[in-house]
DNA sequence: CGATCTTACGGGATTCGTAAACATA
DNA sequence: TATGTTTACGAATCCCGTAAGATCG
């Protein structure tokens, strides 16, 4: 049974019209396009759809039946198309992406605004989870693209750098440290430190960096979070070493940033999607806008 | 948009197989038509359904969301062009048909049996109503066709005539008029008579030609539907006139027919249809087996 | 007789298949 | 290099529109 689209639409028009000669105008076809159509389609079907006269036209017992399901199907269809149309041209669908807390808390709305701002009708989801497990999300599939610090280079992965990311001191004003410009590491093992708690990469990256240079950190307080830090730093219990990107949160708690050297320490930071897999039109365009927009989102080297 | 069902098919047959090569028998096109199929496809949607390469194909995650809905829409469509052609082919489908109960009662089950037999996947519905009630179930279109005597003839229905049906005098084999092949209304006028009550046709018809002959009935007894008078008849309370297409069932209960003379009485039976509107197939192939049929339908005179 | 559907037929667009080119693992 | 997809191109098919024919009210 081959029977098209445009045959059923036919039959559609014709049934609705109630005539032949008008529904050539919604179907822009003329009148023996239109019979012919039909003739076709009913020895497809195996059986007259329409009794027509020169003055009369009316469904068959079968073609009334099948009225209500040829319009069914033909909503349906276009529905169906018209809403891959959308995904492709960003008027619909879903973006999922992965970014690490530090990256989440800090970049990541602007980009997220202008985003919705140029493709309004696409449902984003965030997931604001450490480095490792939004690696681990683009290898599952559960999201399309992870924004997180470049790491070992992977057989199905794809890092895709934004920019460099330095570290740096945050301290209360009134602290001592507080008037240099710069701080060393060393300085830094004599204070009272607070650390981001493990599994976090940020505090793996300080650890190291204290045992390359052979000193100790004098670690008084741990947190999950970058904000509690912040507030802690604020409250002058001690000194932590953040993000550059995280700057502005820090700022905006009432806590100061100086340069960290001797030497500094920073991380690239990009994009990670799955190699072999292409991207969605929405995950496309979203690349695409931090891709673009990187060169004004540099670290502020303070 | 002008997408065709073919190249639905073909994406589903290409993501289905895993390849255009396989797809290609599937769908009984070459390669080089499949291609030009999808592309012409992509064009159409706005962007690529599959990542292709000489080596591997995978869907784009627009393309994955889009299998299970074409899936469906294919699947729906062709169960209902099937199921269409099935109307047609009398694999499925309805009927329903009203029947006056002299009718219903007497030679229907036969012809019901004779088209079950012939069609077995059609449903059918027996509407068994008086007369006037089975023409008005035809005008309003609750049924398809009626079978019941021929009345005025109407600008909306056509009545088909299958046979002329006689009416006979139904008594117990001890009446003393049981003696006789033939009995007269004037015999029939003494005795007890067992009537059907109004609104039947039958029993207006009876009291017609009685008035015509300025005779009076000695109607002792009335009921509703003939099997009770015929038990009426076989207690030996009274005599009746009843179609002779009821003739079975009353010698099966110990009734006893004989022919009603000066004059006769007879009424046509046939089929009450819509003028104007056609008929399902299952109505025109029951329509077709009782006119084929009604020749040996013939009321036996006795 | 007039309005409407159907048949006939020539032109045009679409689609097909073969063959060659191309691309990737 | 070998497998599998795409492009090129000639051919067949299908579909459309104009014009003529048929039919019913």
């Amino acid at each position: 049974m081959n029977i098209t689209i445009k045959q059923v639409r036919a039959f559609l028009a014709i049934a609705n019209n109630h005539s032949f000669a008008e529904a050539c105008a919604t179907m822009h076809l003329s009148q023996p396009a239109l019979s012919i159509a039909i003739k076709n389609l009913e020895e497809e079907v195996g059986g007259k759809l329409f009794v027509r006269s020169t003055r009369t036209l009316a469904l068959t017992p079968e073609g009334d039946t099948f009225l209500p399901v040829a319009q069914r199907l033909l909503n349906e269809w276009d529905s169906a198309l018209q809403d891959l149309n959308n995904h492709f041209s960003l008027n619909r669908g879903r973006l999922a992406i992965a970014a690490m807390p530090s990256f989440a808390n800090s970049l990541l709305p602007e980009f997220l605004k202008s985003f919705r701002d140029q493709h309004p009708k696409i449902n984003i989801t965030i997931h604001d989870v450490i480095a490792e497990d939004a690696v681990e999300m683009v290898r599952a599939g559960k999201v399309e693209l992870a924004l997180t610090f470049e790491n070992e280079p992977s057989s199905d992965l794809t890092f895709t750098p934004l920019f460099t990311d330095h570290f740096i001191v945050a301290l209360t004003p009134k602290h001592a440290l507080a008037s240099k410009q710069n701080i060393t590491w060393q300085a830094i093992a004599n204070e009272p430190f607070i650390a981001l708690q493990p599994p976090s990469n940020i505090r793996k990256m300080i650890q190291q960096s204290i045992a390359e240079q052979q000193l100790d950190l004098n670690i008084e307080f741990e947190s999950n979070h970058l904000a509690t830090i912040g507030q802690m730093v604020a409250s002058g219990i001690g000194i932590s070493i953040v993000p550059a990107i995280c700057r502005t949160l820090f700022q905006a708690q009432g806590v100061q940033c100086r340069r960290l050297i001797e030497p500094s320490l920073s991380r690239n930071i990009g994009i990670i999607t799955r190699k072999r897999y292409p991207l969605s039109s929405a995950a496309q365009a979203f690349f695409t806008l931090l891709e673009s927009n990187s060169y004004s989102q540099q670290t502020p080297k303070i």
